[in-house]
DNA sequence: GCCAACGTTGGC
DNA sequence: GCCAACGTTGGC
């Protein structure tokens, strides 16, 4: 199943208060028409990969989508339409990572050189590669 | 606080 | 439809 990334600051929205509850939380605020397009992808199941940006900027937990992408209800007059201007999903909290993954840790594996998150830094959803996960998931201490 | 790397807007 | 000017994000 595909595993994506999403970023918050923590200080506006951060992981611990995603919903640990079936229904989980709305993720609002994506306004960024490629990330948009990462978010109409997510389908319910999918993991995500929360991180953090600002001070921290490391991988802190993962999440699980509830809800497939929907027009986000608070902005009705930009998406009374044919193609919803903003979409948001559902996120469920999973679990914390045993050890945050940093940014200085992820640029430093040279198997993550092709990875969104180096090469276009103001991206918010994203794809992550399987085999990226799978790395991911080992030095994050991840098992899901 | 700065600034690079984007996106967006609006005049033409 | 182009592009200059402006705005935003996020790493540093």
């Amino acid at each position: 199943m595909p595993t994506w990334l999403f970023k918050t600051e923590p200080s506006e929205f951060p992981f611990a208060k995603l919903a640990a509850a079936a229904g989980g939380t709305m993720w609002d605020g994506v306004a960024n028409p490629t990330a948009l397009i990462h978010l109409r992808s997510c389908a319910v199941g999918d993991h995500v990969y929360i991180y953090h940006t600002a001070s921290e900027k490391a991988i802190v937990g993962l999440a699980v989508v509830t809800k497939a992408a929907y027009p986000d209800p608070a902005r009705p007059e930009l998406n009374d339409r044919a193609e919803p201007r903003f979409a948001v999903v559902n996120l469920r909290r999973v679990m914390d990572v045993k050890a945050p993954l940093t940014l200085a840790a992820i640029k430093a594996d040279p198997r993550s050189a092709e990875f969104d998150l180096l090469r276009q830094s103001r991206l918010s959803v994203m794809p992550v590669p399987p085999a990226l996960a799978k790395i991911i998931d080992s030095l994050t201490g991840l098992k899901r």
